[in-house]
DNA sequence: TATAATAATGAATTCCTTTCATAAAACCGC
DNA sequence: GCGGTTTTATGAAAGGAATTCATTATTATA
């Protein structure tokens, strides 16, 4: 069977001339190539070098294989470059699932100035999940989950990254924008603008009203966060966004914001990872990069 | 370091899933195999694979290596496949070294049949050499040798193709055309009209005139057979070729043969190889079809 | 929960590669 | 032409790496 080594020996000779050359740049006795070649050939079952004086020269056969070393070698050169790449922990992918919906512009925050310091790393952020963030984590599906809701599960840990408060956005021309608070009683009135995901996932819904024991009138979903504050603003409904996000669009809309409940509805965000793996080092990088990056103060851009 | 085996490895266990089932198609112990990965893995700093539940999945380095294995694993079969047609004969490349240069018409009759006999094996018609054509065979620059000259060189062999005589061509208008043999001394005012090689490899020279102490009044080289008799035809000059290649322009041109001296220049074609070598069947094939190819009849064709 | 399937591990063994020592061949300079 | 040098070839011995065996550990399945 042809193996690297046979095509490493072929190469050497053709490159110096010599078995003898040969075998000191690979390290070996003369002797090892000589076996080396001629099992080979019998292998092969065609001859590969020939004597000529005290030379060697290549038959046809042998000219050809040497065309297959140099191509091979090349590529197995370069499959251990990246292999090496791998194991320094310069290259490789991070998936990153996200949780929480309207952390998009936070994150691409952290992405940019990663990428550029790990060019080797190639990001994929995913939304979506076939079951859960938590059970995509523990299954190798993403690498890392960025999530509100950290649920204790053996094999995985948690780091907080910064503290907000979710907020009641309603239009400035909703009587109720005078006031500093809101509570579910005074909302059931209204139509409730969410991201689409799943009700439970909605901590306006499981934190505010559900324990009150009410709902809003309506509840429709709006995937993009322009749109859904822009209708918020033209009093199609009310919704409940992270402050540091709703304060980006305050002076470009006609928004008030009021704290949901006495205490406000107070969130944690955390960044979940394996710990059973040994982490890439680009891997605890981009947890140091997401805890150096605060959500406020974001700038006003068009979304 | 990366070997062939590896990659054999990694790909049939992405195939089949498992190591045992790997371990079976590969006839190997699933110990050896999971040895043979640990190892790998250890060189390479880096993990391949990971066990999920009781199978083993990919890591990111591990799938990268699996593409690599696909890639070099099938360049791997294509190299021993074509291995394998350079030991059974069937692939090669015959270059022929021609030193008598009307015979390129003789030839290519031969090599035509060859082509299509043997689809693998490319055919180089080589007429020019560096030193001689005995040389060129000898250090395999050519593998045959089509010469008139059979120069006995050991470790060389040659054949006898078929006999011819060299012929005095002369324009049917020239005073001698009425005779049926020509003498040197009969000829010391014409102009010879020869192929460009060397004076010692003209026959005409080396085995009419100088052995008779004269020469003719002028020398030129032609390359081309057919210019070469149409000058001869307009009685430019005369010229000696195989008896076979003028029977061909006879019909065409104005042109008359005569017997070089009492006896005619009788020449044999001889096809000279190594025989050192083992001679791959396509070259004895080769050599079957050139004896099996007799000069005569050739129709006149445009040159 | 017992059972089957699979991977991991350590020690022993086997087999292949390499080396050593030497022969054989060929070139070089005198 | 003849030693001296350079190079490849070869056979036996040594060395080492890959493989197997026997067993354990883990996980899925019935």
């Amino acid at each position: 069977m042809l193996e690297r080594t046979h095509l490493a020996i072929i190469h050497e000779v053709h490159r110096l001339g010599t078995l003898t050359a040969a075998a000191r740049t690979l390290n070996l006795s003369q002797s090892a190539l000589s076996h080396a070649i001629r099992r080979l050939e019998q292998q092969a079952g065609t001859a590969l070098l020939y004597k000529h004086g005290r030379r060697l020269r290549f038959t046809e056969a042998g000219h050809y294989l040497c065309g297959v070393a140099e191509r091979l070698l090349a590529q197995f050169d370069h499959a251990e470059t990246i292999l090496g790449a791998f194991a320094a922990g310069r290259k490789g992918s991070l998936r990153i699932g996200v949780e929480c919906h309207p952390c998009h512009r936070w994150l691409v925050r952290v992405v940019s100035p990663f990428l550029a310091r790990w060019p080797e790393v190639d990001i994929d952020i995913r939304r979506e999940f076939q079951f859960s963030g938590i059970a995509a984590l523990t299954q190798h599906d993403i690498d890392m989950l960025i999530t509100p809701d950290p649920l204790g599960t053996a094999g995985l840990c948690f780091t907080p990254l910064f503290g907000y408060e979710m907020v009641l956005v309603i239009s400035r021309s909703h009587p109720l924008a005078t006031q500093q608070m809101a509570r579910p009683a005074d909302l059931t009135e209204e139509i409730l603008l969410s991201y689409p995901v799943k009700d439970e996932r909605l901590d306006i819904l499981s934190l505010f009203f559900t324990p009150a024991q009410c709902r809003p009138r309506g509840h429709k979903h709006v995937e993009d966060t322009e749109i859904l504050l822009r209708m918020v603003a033209a009093g199609r409904g009310i919704s409940a966004i992270p402050d540091w996000l709703a304060a980006e669009y305050l002076n470009e809309l006609p928004l008030s914001t009021l704290r949901l409940g006495e205490h406000g509805l107070q969130k944690q965000l955390y960044i979940g990872r394996r710990d059973k793996d040994r982490p890439a080092p680009f891997i605890d990088c981009f947890l140091e990069m997401a805890k150096d990056t605060k959500p406020a103060p974001l700038q006003a851009q068009g979304t």
